[in-house]
DNA sequence: TTGAAAGCGCTACCAA
DNA sequence: TTGGTAGCGCTTTCAA
């Protein structure tokens, strides 16, 4: 038994109080068609002066429903400290949720197993109502337990061929401006580091890269593995710099690793831009912090929240919601990207 | 009525399947007494056969419990974003749920009045079973709030006379350690740029700067109010480094800060730590990518949130558990801290 | 040891 | 327009 918890008046008392049937309450309160606003007000005074509210367990057994949308996010966590995607996603998130009466489940998973086997128990226990789907898999098992599970899902720039309603932001319309400005700016050597394999969103990336460099008429040859993290900017840094003949300029698949390569790249006693330009992918605050400041393709997580959520209630609610695009990256030059030296 | 979802096998099922009554089915499910090995056994098989998940929802009415406790992040969403903090405090309380059954509730409320909103709201509509209690303001509201309503909370490093139980990490002890490590330094002019007023950490951190600076024989005159910003700690270096006679170290109330300032004092063409010394507070990742790395009080808020779990879950038990101290903060240099230049 | 039944606080259906 | 009532899926008490 919780320990203190107050005793809360509930629909019965209402009605009591209000002289009618707990079945005319649940229609005043919920705004139902079928009682008198004579009624309905005293209904209304009775639940003011009580200071009823309505449990959201109760509710939550007769309607069948949770009212609470869950998100696992896949993360160890140290690297979720450094990461500041989550916290203006969950910001967007919650400016939809909130206004409708919905909470969020955060959970957080440290591997691809346990993310899913959280998945599967959220939804198992009927906790919520709903899922995100975000940082996809090339061969993601969320997926087919969700569909088996017909649990509501929204996936957050999913692959083609993706099962549920989706919120897309695209990216490589920018990446292809990104490339012809460093054609444009004399870099014919231009180097990918890419984000960890497995994910989508690298795919996304490294094709929005391999096709702009083909349409600048470039070879898409200078692809390096990386893994998101400020230390893989590092290692990339090092390996691509120690080449006979380094690229100019380098196009890193995240913020973070874009950092880590700047730091290691003017710890060699580069200059940047002057001796090779350092372009990102996220556009999170920590790039203002550095000098130069990190030129990158400006995503917009707060928008993809709150438009997965919209539609994520939609898809609970029955509906069958389309596909919803928000406005494409952008790329923000702040000085990291420049010519190539004479 | 949800799109989708799947029929899940309820308790009705698995006793039937059992020939069994469902209270037998609950009894043997919770491991309680009562229930010979044979049916326990019986009913084990069958709930296994069935896939079946006993409903939190079902549990939840019946048990006058949501399973589930609250935590609102009182900030701005583009701050959110910047900060640290909350990620790791959110991993070392999902270490805690996790393993007992209990979800996370996250709510993000953009200023202090609908922090209040949100903490109440979940309260009255008994969607957690108690709450989180951080970045607690000197005045704060929610405090008689929760007293109000009887909901189980827990402090995160409270004020004294907090009245419910506590966790926190001391900071003071490093702040003596570097003040000292200064003054041995020869600094003297030793400035603290103090975080946004009105919140008790703000006032922590300032007070044992302020000891620690008497206790060295220097005088705690040098305070600049800042507000935990990276725009903050600019400006406060704009000032501070403008004056006749600047100080030759500071004391930032947070590593942003620190940050903000370390660079502006680059950017005003003074070297760090030479011709001034930079330190913050947090010990957060972004301190690593600068240079110099940042000097800092490093903090665990991963522990915080661990331990802050289990005293909230042993207070919604019933129990009366004791306040938790985990272990204190401590002074990492990684070379902002320098010497006096001759 | 087992089973029957009450009740948690709602929603929704059906009569009156 | 109203009221009565049957669930929703559990936990818990009380008899058998």
């Amino acid at each position: 038994m919780p320990a203190g918890e107050r005793a809360h008046a509930t629909i019965v008392d209402v009605a009591q109080r209000a002289g009618v049937a707990i079945s005319s309450v649940s229609a005043a309160l919920n705004d139902r068609k079928g009682v008198s606003s004579a009624t309905r007000d005293r209904i209304r005074r009775a639940a003011d002066e009580l200071g009823y509210v309505p449990s959201i367990r109760g509710r939550a057994l007769s309607a069948k429903r949770a009212f609470s949308v869950g998100l696992v996010v896949e993360r160890d966590f140290t690297v979720l400290e450094a990461d500041p995607f989550f916290g203006a996603f969950i910001g967007g998130v919650e400016e939809t949720l909130e206004p409708n009466g919905y909470a969020l489940s955060l959970q957080i998973a440290g591997d691809a197993a346990s993310s899913l086997e959280r998945q599967v128990k959220l939804a198992d226990a009927r906790r919520v109502d709903g899922v995100f789907l975000n940082e996809i898999r090339t061969n993601d098992r969320r997926i087919a337990a969700l569909l088996e599970r017909g649990l509501p899902a929204v996936g957050i720039n999913p692959p083609a061929g993706f099962p549920f309603p989706a919120v897309r932001q695209d990216g490589s319309a920018a990446v292809h401006e990104l490339v012809s400005a460093m054609a444009a700016l004399g870099h014919r050597r231009i180097a990918h580091v890419t984000g960890r394999s497995a994910y989508v969103h690298t795919e996304q990336r490294l094709a929005a890269w391999t096709d702009a460099m083909s349409a600048a008429g470039l070879s898409p040859e200078l692809v390096l593995a990386g893994d998101f993290t400020y230390a893989g900017g590092e290692r990339a840094a090092d390996q691509l710099l120690a080449e006979s003949s380094p690229p100019t300029a380098v196009f890193c698949a995240n913020d973070l690793m874009a950092l880590g390569f700047m730091s290691r790249a003017i710890e060699r006693g580069l200059r940047v831009p002057d001796d090779i330009s350092v372009v990102g992918f996220d556009g999170i605050a920590v790039g203002d912090y550095v000098r130069p400041r990190l030129t990158s393709v400006h995503t917009d997580p707060r928008a993809l929240g709150r438009e997965g959520a919209r539609l994520l209630l939609a898809l609970i609610d029955g509906d069958d919601p389309d596909d919803v695009d928000i406005p494409p990256a952008s790329l923000v030059d702040k000085g990291s990207l420049g010519p190539v030296r004479a």
